[in-house]
DNA sequence: AATTAGCACTCAACTTATGCGAGTGCCAAT
DNA sequence: ATTGGCACTCGCATAAGTTGAGTGCTAATT
């Protein structure tokens, strides 16, 4: 389906490399004529005609009509960004901007917020950041109190300061003292280890012949598999800046706008599509309807990984409209999200 | 300002009330020929005629231009809220989903959302519910850990299973010991109390004479203190259901649609308004710009605070366009609050 | 004195015509 | 292989004409 770079001669590559630059930054489709002025290369507006048919033949882009200039194709789009691309370095400014909103927070959650706001606020489109995943986070304190019938309620503390809590729902009705008691053997045993540590020493307990372990014990380790379960919550993120994509002219169709925003506001297909780039590290480009959302039709995804101590944790990126200036977005969101990850690692702090 | 219901015969009244009716349900600015079949009274179009050109002298009505027919101006609606219209009762599969959908959930944050949810869907516009404040909550448990520094992370869960946090600053270092020493102590003086009541009480033990309370309970004091201040929560809401605001033909305005939706992003003006609803007892309604922002020109926020045990503990509404069915959001909103007292009351659970 | 019929007038909305210009595809000449 | 030339297409803007819903005013009617 997709065309490679080795499919077309040096020539094309370079056609169609300007003829989307040009239509990024002007949002016109371009013609013959112009490209001819445009490129480097001196060739007649006749000559470009002939190319552009190719580039048509090819998928790369297309006409809206007959008398129109030609404007990329998702595929024109793809090969543009996959191998035609001459990024610009950021702007130390922003870097500087990013680097200052960061570090100025010690709150995980506090600092996602405004990761997001930053990137949408820098690029005046949408930010979107994912909440680190488990694997990042220690246990630091737990604590049970009991509700009524056997249901119990979990407070957890993970690293500095980020209050979890969650309702589980146990075998029998343990009392106060119980509850206390198990939370000061899993305190005392688990205290600054990962969650995914716990977890796995927790299930490793459970296999252990049950017999040497004492009842009490055994209650609390119960109770933390329940707590710790496979409730992974891959399932938030924080999206900044909607407003911002309503300015955008291809978005202008009112039916559109409310099905990208419906979207946003049931979540699941963006948890989706961040998830998909949560398995490749670096930046990762979802263009249009590639991501097979017709939702984000005219709508671009730039995300990239973010990682502490080399361990991905968690999804950041830049929504936006399929037209949008890649060569810059690209390394801004790439240089957030290692900012990111380096603001969250609480070794590391020298800029 | 507004024109008051005495200012006009009974048939002006009549007439308006008919106009106003026609054009919430028709959307289309209304002559003196439809009005005149519309109203049961017999009066021929030019008669009518005559008797709008007063409406619109007395700013309750005007043309959109010359040749069309009149449309309500914010005073018109005003007059017709307040004086003329004729609620319908709600149709009562409405109140058995809402009853369904309030009585399916304990926990409080949860159900706000639902009831906005539910409000959202139900109306087809948007749904926004307060948390509730403070007054309504009882201390359940507190706990302190101590952070870097001389701050500590509070814990506190309210009512059955609500867990808020905070960090402190204190005076001085506090080991794990004293911390938990001060915790024990709260929470066997305080536990079971709301938390005005706790805030109160602390200031009174605070004014008292020192000298009798030992250092560790004035520890303790200090830091419940520093946790109940006048932090009071009313900060916060859960709106839903903004993109059913896309459709409205009103706000197509691309420019007009984004205001909004920043409004509601920032929160601030939303927060207000409501906070505003939430000296009034009963249905408020604010029309167009009314409430002085911008923003919410042409659309209409219908309120209603509500209550647990008689006291108002915070707002829910309905936002839309001015050109709403009043004689329905009304009672449906009134309804809706009523049951989300009910239901945020943990005695009462009887339909 | 209130109501109504009649009439001239206004104005948005729709339709149709027309010209313009940007751009194409193709072909024959270079 | 590249280019100039040319006929053709089609969106877009502007203008002009038509329609119809609705008004305000005045004079007649009740």
């Amino acid at each position: 389906m997709s065309v490679n770079k080795r499919d077309l001669n040096d020539r094309s590559l370079q056609l169609l490399k300007t003829l989307v630059e040009r239509y990024i930054s002007e949002g016109q489709p371009v013609g013959s004529r112009i490209l001819s002025k445009d490129s480097d290369l001196k060739l007649s507006p006749a000559t470009i005609r002939n190319v552009m048919a190719d580039l048509e033949d090819l998928g790369l882009i297309h006409s809206p009509h007959t008398s129109a200039g030609r404007i990329p194709t998702v595929s024109g789009y793809r090969l543009f960004v996959d191998s035609l691309l001459t990024v610009k370095p950021l702007d130390s400014k922003e870097i500087n901007r990013l680097y200052q909103g960061l570090s100025e927070t010690e709150d995980t959650s506090h600092m996602i917020g405004v990761a997001s706001k930053l990137m949408a606020d820098l690029t005046r489109m949408a930010g979107v950041v994912t909440l680190p995943k488990r694997e990042l986070v220690c246990l630091r304190h737990i604590e049970f109190l009991p509700l009524s019938h056997n249901r119990v309620l979990v407070i957890f503390v993970t690293n500095e300061q980020e209050v979890h809590n969650k309702v589980i729902h146990t075998d029998k009705v343990f009392s106060v003292t119980e509850l206390q008691q198990s939370a000061n053997y899993l305190n005392s045993v688990y205290c600054g280890q990962s969650l995914v540590a716990v977890r796995a020493a927790i299930l490793k307990e459970l296999q252990d012949d049950q017999e040497r372990t004492n009842q009490a014990m055994l209650d609390a380790i119960k109770m933390a598999q329940l707590t710790f379960d496979a409730s992974q919550k891959t399932d938030d993120f924080v999206l900044t800046g909607e407003t911002n994509l309503m300015g955008f002219s291809e978005l202008a169709d009112r039916n559109h706008l409310k099905n990208l925003f419906e979207a946003f506001s049931q979540k699941q297909d963006v948890i989706h599509l961040l998830d998909q780039s949560m398995q490749a590290e670096g930046v990762q480009i979802f263009i249009g309807q590639e991501s097979g959302y017709q939702a984000f039709d005219q709508c671009s995804l730039v995300t990239s990984s973010y990682s502490v101590n080399d361990e991905v944790v968690g999804v950041l990126g830049v929504i936006g409209p399929t037209r949008m200036a890649y060569e810059k977005i690209i390394p801004f969101v790439d240089v957030t999200a290692k900012l990111l990850g380096a603001a969250l690692n609480p070794k590391t702090s020298a800029p």
